[in-house]
RNA sequence: GGGCAUUUAGCUCAGUUGGUUAGAGCGUACGGUUCACAUCCGUGAGGUCGGGGGUUCGAGCCCCUCAAUGCCCACCA
């Protein structure tokens, strides 16, 4: 024991000095490893610049810390790289309301100004989240941190957005695109979110030339001033006289054509659909089909404008009440319905999107869509869970061009330019010659998102971080960004490299409360992880979130989970200080002893020990990182804890120099074992443990991953422990079922059976671990003793002498329960060894151990009824 | 309208290619704890694995079907 350790874990100190440690010694960078090690790479999702850190971003940071940890501790070289996006409307959004606290808006102080606040609220915001990052553990080269808005990334960003150019697949020009009147800008599809909400439908009468009325619906009155045409279904009996006649716009008596299209479903509504193609997305198909005009009513405030007439100057849902009153007056209305509408809200802010005819930028991306298919559909890419991989293939499949331009300021600036004669021109650098205007708009955020795999690693530079780290290894991210995100890195990198910017996809699910509620501040159910650190440090968080789930599932996670997690740490810091306060000055050799050395509880842990090990190996190589933590610390508390250390205490107590460095080399190497498998997960504390245990002259962080060694592995031995163990399980079950004073030391009677050596040889299992501390051994069918309790495992069965405590009717009344349990489990035995379908198809290796398990049974049988016959008759 | 997921103990969740008596944490009952434990240890109670059907020697796990819940996608005014 190099020093003596100090009675709990002190993480508040020890968090900030380990990562300090790590950091100055340059063991997050992948140089950490020799230079012709295998690169690992992780590109971080770049949380929000001016963002702090959430839950959300807690999960995320715990998994790939932990994968990055542990394929560094495999040796490779694990690059995470650290960044931050700009995310252009929810910055801009931040940085103006701080300027309406001040009484101004950004039209006040203009774009340069504007963009200056920007960048100092950036500067001023921009460490928090990074910093937060770094006290949950994680990992992340710094030193090659990025920005979404810093040069090089921009510069990627324009060359792109120029090469797509120059390919044909960016254009521009009018479409009808969701518009966001409080935001004033385009959004793109994804950026669409659709409710069903309960509305009401208005049912109106369109007035037809000759004095005959169409009797038309609509969830949108404020439209009809828009329409363009009516629209019947061509073998509609009803309306078909009408098809080609002329229809008048209610309040505004603009003439427009009667016509048919087979979209129309007669069952809906009147059966006739008004058409307002500069106002609906499947009305503007129609009316392309029918070359329809188009008109626009709104303006970018969705208030209407001067084609609505009297209306004009009115907000869209002001403009709705005053026409319907209008109409009503004039006695063009029908009824109003209660009609369930699926309502299009902006993801962010939520008020109704507006379907609003301007002129955009866009890419077709169905070529690069393409390519993206291919790379997941012949392996290049794999997605964990694999079932995300349908609805990715479902997404790209039918994938409309992408609304890249957006009306806001915080962002890259599309790299365009317009001629005094309508010339466009798109390059890095404004064309020569006066008269140019350049383009206001900037791009969508996750168009530079998109590019972040490599943009990171210097491209279009030929770095060499570009080369040796791209493509990159893993994409650890939540399913809820699959489209926005990894699906467009996928078309950008193909397109871009030629190579998929990464190998595997790995999907988190979203954190949730303990009653799976989603996160809102409204509900009060935030979970903040700052709070939880503060309490309980980092490491339980870590574990918490990473062993309260299964990939690509959401993650309900209980508060008081991080606390059984931070007992789970004590627990591991306390058997660490056991170990180490009993290993003295003379070093031992490193290692588990040899097999043959061992004694039957050593050969047990060992045992379990390396089928842990090669079980966690078996759980990370299927990404099932939840699982291998939990069965880590299962065995640390259940087996290593509860019963070897207890079990060592003999040899580290006793005189017998010899067995007693043996079992402080099993001690210590079980332990440095498991604080291997455990330090991906929590890092501080398995590297401040590790400092108190003689090891290996490495930092934890870079010390070896755990293999398991399979001559270690012993059925025999874990089979002869199980009996020991099943023994005093029942003694002390027996104990604490007679009410038994638990220091009352007991001697008791055995007849071991064919187990005799190992209960002569382990005798002292039994002082220890159920306080009997005298065996006396009987041949099997001796006489027992009076007034014993007796208790059966196999063959063997101990006499617990209890007099004046025993009821023999009691324990005749026990033993019954214990044969009938018996008896049920012989028959079932029997009867599936008696079943020529199972003996003959099951693997022999089954069937063998149910024989194995029969013959145990009646063994016991033989015990109890032997006992019964004698006592209770 | 399509698609996906979930349903296992009072609560939150595991359960790896089908194979002993289905597990953990929290909660709960009882008992103990100077001698590693900001505690910890021991012993219990608590589950017909959502319903039904099927495949199989054998199903919590595979197939079909129904139900409930949640999510994603989608142009019915």
């Amino acid at each position: 024991m190099p020093q003596p350790m100090p009675k709990n874990f002190d993480f508040a100190e020890a968090e900030r000095r380990l990562y300090a440690w790590w950091e100055e010694n340059g063991w997050f960078k992948p140089e950490a490893a020799p230079p012709d090690a295998e690169p690992y790479v992780i590109s971080i999702p770049p949380p929000n610049v001016t963002g702090a850190l959430h839950i959300g971003h807690a999960l995320f940071a715990s998994l790939e810390d932990l994968m990055i940890r542990y394929e560094r501790m495999r040796g490779k070289a694990a690059l995470w790289v650290p960044g931050t996006d700009h995310a252009g409307i929810a910055t801009q959004l931040q940085v103006e309301k701080a300027l309406r606290d001040e009484g101004l808006s950004r039209e006040e102080i203009g774009r340069e100004e504007f963009l200056a606040r920007t960048w100092e609220w950036k500067e001023k915001y921009g460490g928090t989240i990074t910093g937060q990052l770094r006290r949950m553990g994680a990992s992340c080269d710094w030193t090659r941190e990025r920005f979404t808005l810093d040069d090089g990334l921009s510069a990627a960003v324009r060359q792109v957005f120029i090469t797509l150019y120059e390919q044909g697949l960016i254009y521009r020009g009018p479409r009808l695109v969701n518009w966001s009147p409080g935001l004033q800008t385009a959004v793109s599809d994804l950026e669409v979110e659709r409710e069903e909400e309960m509305s009401k439908l208005y049912y109106f009468k369109y007035p037809v030339e000759g004095g005959e009325f169409l009797p038309v619906a609509t969830t949108r009155p404020e439209t009809i001033l828009g329409d363009t045409a009516v629209c019947v279904h061509p073998e509609d009996e009803r309306y078909k006289h009408l098809i080609g006649k002329t229809a008048y716009v209610p309040m505004l008596n603009r003439p427009i054509p009667v016509i048919a299209d087979d979209y129309v479903d007669r069952e809906f509504g009147t059966g006739a659909l008004k058409i307002t193609p500069a106002h609906d997305f499947n009305d503007y198909d129609i009316a392309q089909r029918h070359k329809l005009p188009l008109i626009n009513i709104m303006t970018r405030t969705a208030s209407l404008n001067e084609n609505a007439g009297t209306y004009a100057g009115l907000d869209r849902f002001d403009a709705r009440k005053k026409l319907w009153a209008d109409m009503e007056a004039a006695g063009l209305t029908i009824k109003v319905e209660d009609h369930l509408q699926v309502v299009p809200r902006s993801q962010r802010g939520g008020e109704v999107v507006e379907p609003l005819l301007s002129t955009q930028w866009f890419l077709k991306i169905q070529p690069l869509a393409e390519k993206a298919l291919a790379a997941v559909r012949d392996g290049q890419i794999k997605i964990v869970p694999e079932r995300f991989e349908k609805v990715y293939y479902h997404w790209l499949e039918n994938i409309q061009d992408w609304c890249i331009s957006r009306q806001l300021w915080w962002g890259h600036r599309i790299p365009a330019w317009y001629g005094p004669n309508g010339e466009i021109h798109v390059g890095q650098q404004p064309p020569a010659g006066d008269g140019w205007t350049p383009e206001e708009d900037v791009l969508d955020t996750w168009f530079s998102s998109g590019l972040w795999p490599f943009s990171t690693l210097g491209w279009p530079e030929q770095t060499p971080d570009l080369k040796r780290f791209y493509p990159t290894t893993m994409m650890e991210t939540g399913y809820d960004i699959l489209f926005f995100w990894v699906a467009r890195m996928i078309m950008m990198g193909l397109w871009f490299t030629g190579e998929a910017p990464f190998k595997v996809v790995y999907l988190h699910g979203l954190v949730r409360d303990k009653l799976g509620r989603k996160i809102s501040k409204t509900l009060g159910n935030t979970i903040d992880p700052l709070e939880l650190i503060d309490k309980y440090g980092a490491d339980p968080l870590r574990f918490a979130l990473i062993t309260s789930g299964t990939p690509g599932n959401d993650v309900n996670l209980d508060p008081a989970r991080v606390e059984g997690e931070f007992r789970f740490l004590n627990k591991i810091w306390q058997m660490t200080n056991f170990v180490g306060s009993n290993v003295d000055e003379t070093p031992l050799e490193a290692g588990a002893p040899d097999v043959a050395e061992l004694d039957l509880p050593a050969r047990w842990i060992l045992s379990r020990l390396n089928r842990q090990v090669a079980n966690v190996q078996y759980l990370f190589d299927t990404y099932n990182y939840g699982e291998a933590g939990r069965q880590i610390r299962g065995f640390l508390w259940d087996e290593f804890a509860d019963w070897y250390i207890e079990i060592s205490k003999h040899h580290l107590y006793g005189q017998d120099i010899e067995a007693k460095n043996r079992t402080r080399r099993v001690l210590l190497h079980v332990l440095n074992t498991c604080l291997r498998l455990l330090h991906p997960f929590m890092p501080f504390v398995t590297e401040e443990l590790w400092r108190y245990l003689p090891h290996e002259d490495t930092p934890l962080i870079l010390a070896q991953w755990p293999k398991s060694d399979s001559r270690y592995i012993s059925d025999e031995a874990e089979a002869q422990m199980t009996v020991l163990m099943d023994m005093v399980r029942g003694i002390r079950n027996v104990r604490s079922e007679y009410d038994v004073e638990p220091g009352l030391k007991i001697t008791a009677t055995v007849a071991a059976g064919s187990h005799r050596a190992n209960f002569e040889d382990y005798g002292y299992l039994f002082s220890r671990l159920c306080n009997v501390p005298q065996l006396h051994f009987i041949e099997a069918g001796g006489q027992a003793p009076q007034d014993t309790a007796s208790i059966v495992v196999g063959d063997a069965v101990v006499y617990l002498p209890l007099a004046g405590m025993i009821d023999v009717e009691a324990e005749c009344a026990r033993l019954n329960k214990e044969q009938d349990k018996l008896r049920e489990q012989i028959a079932k035995s029997e009867a599936m060894l008696a079943n020529e379908g199972f003996v003959s198809r099951a693997k022999p290796e089954v069937v063998q151990r149910e024989r194995d398990k029969l013959a145990e049974l009646q063994a016991s049988r033989a015990q109890i009824e032997e006992r019964l016959s004698m006592l209770c008759r």
